[in-house]
DNA sequence: TAGCTCAGTTGGTTAGAGCAGCTGACTCTT
DNA sequence: AAGAGTCAGCTGCTCTAACCAACTGAGCTA
């Protein structure tokens, strides 16, 4: 009765106080107080928060407002596409067809319509991967930078990070499950015409760049073989027991809608 | 230098095991054991997976593995838009621009693509919405499905799951922020003509569709005034104590990218 | 003045007890 | 024998109390 309550007053408190990123919460004793609970309920209301980015929590510190990063759900998008990897899924490739539906989406109403400094910047980072590329360093870095400066020209935070976090997700599950044999080359030119098609004001054929963009690292998946397993270690619990439990089945899901 | 861990082991327990979603997981006792933690950082650590949809727990019949659908970014979206638009910013337009860019994007790939059988289902819908819209009654739900079923021809699950999270997250803040002045004949209009697009297999008609229906929204939203504050109750922390808290200061990001 | 130490704040962790929801088997009634 | 009610024994939930660890700022020391 008292564990959904109590997160959602913390974030009552929040809205109702006005708190900006950054500001800080009541330390535990004082919610406690506040909140009528115990300080073991408040803490695992504040974990929960803590995972949601809504709240920070600094060791010896005090508690803060989070920035609401999207951070919480590069995490649960990554162990989504790990687990579904793992059994067999293209978990992968669907994170990067929602990464390529939306900067498709997205290109086609920046061309030419970005500012010479923006593109200028662009520039800089095509220049930069190219040395990276020639040196046999990680092109990622620059890669995240050039994609995320594409789409600044927006001007909707929200949308920027979004695309971040999905770049970020796909990065780190790509890192830790697969091998891609890339040719840094082919990555540099691609980027080298989406700019350019960008520049040239040319939506279709920015569109067609980030297709052909996309199209590359698809097929570098799809040349890798299958999910390569982690040992499996500990012992399946024995499942013979009394009691309230009930095993494996599929449950139903609970996402009654109200 | 347990509490972070915690969360990664159990994770990892998941990933080893192979666990499906639905699967129990170890009951606190036996995590005890097995992470060689006290029942109370367990629980945090189950508390905030629980947060990020990895884990799903019943009382008094287990710990399972979640879902892992994206209720908790729903969460998390609302709040940061909430949160935000009662600070002044538009957060709540930045949410639509990012449906908007993403159904734009992919309207057009499904245009004369989609199925006779899907057509049928959003004849229905259509149907109904207008049926609905006679009768004075609301037209959200109808409105989901019609989305939902659109996109399901896609064969992308995750992007189903993205897009009705988006959905999700821009209806619920919306119901609790503004008070929309909708005309329901122009929205059935309006779906009515995404659906006859998309069944003629005129790509640009269907992303001319889609951005009329959202420019209709975004009318709507705008027209509605400033947000409208809540109460403001309970006392703001005295500033003043000394020990180890550092006061307002917006921090600065802890994003350190590694 | 520069540096150190220490007190007092903050959150982190552990332990033990009892409460609450759920199931399956047992028992009593019909 | 069939049905309903009860109870034991699982499960997770909450509380209390104590101590540990990170951090800051004031005051002491050199």
């Amino acid at each position: 009765m008292a564990a959904r309550d109590l997160q959602e007053r913390i974030k009552k408190l929040i809205v109702d106080r006005r708190l900006p990123s950054g500001a800080p919460l009541p330390t535990e004793p004082e919610l406690m107080d506040h909140l009528g609970a115990s300080r073991n309920s408040v803490r695992e209301a504040l974990k929960a928060l803590q995972a949601m980015g809504i709240v920070e929590i600094r060791h010896g510190f005090g508690t803060y407002v989070g920035s609401m990063s999207f951070a919480p759900m590069v995490e649960g998008l990554a162990f989504r596409t790990v687990a579904g990897h793992y059994r067999g899924e293209d978990s992968l490739l669907q994170l990067l067809e929602l990464r390529e539906a939306m900067e498709r989406g997205l290109v086609s109403r920046l061309a030419g319509r970005l500012p010479e400094a923006d593109l200028a910047e662009l520039d800089a980072l095509a220049s930069r991967m190219e040395r990276e590329a020639a040196e046999g360093a990680s092109l990622a870095e620059t890669d995240r930078a050039f994609h995320a400066t594409l789409y600044r020209g927006l001007d909707n935070v929200l949308l920027s990070e979004v695309l971040e976090a999905f770049w970020d997700a796909f990065h780190r599950v790509q890192r830790d499950l697969v091998d891609v044999p890339q040719d840094p080359r082919v990555t540099c030119r691609q980027h080298r015409e989406i700019l350019d098609a960008v520049r040239s004001g040319d939506s279709i054929r920015a569109e067609e760049a980030i297709r052909d963009h996309f199209g590359n690292i698809r097929v570098r998946l799809s040349t890798t073989g299958a999910p390569r397993p982690p040992e499996t270690t500990g012992t399946p619990r024995p499942p013979g027991t009394t009691g309230a439990r009930r095993p494996p089945e599929p449950h139903a899901r609970h996402n009654e809608r109200v």
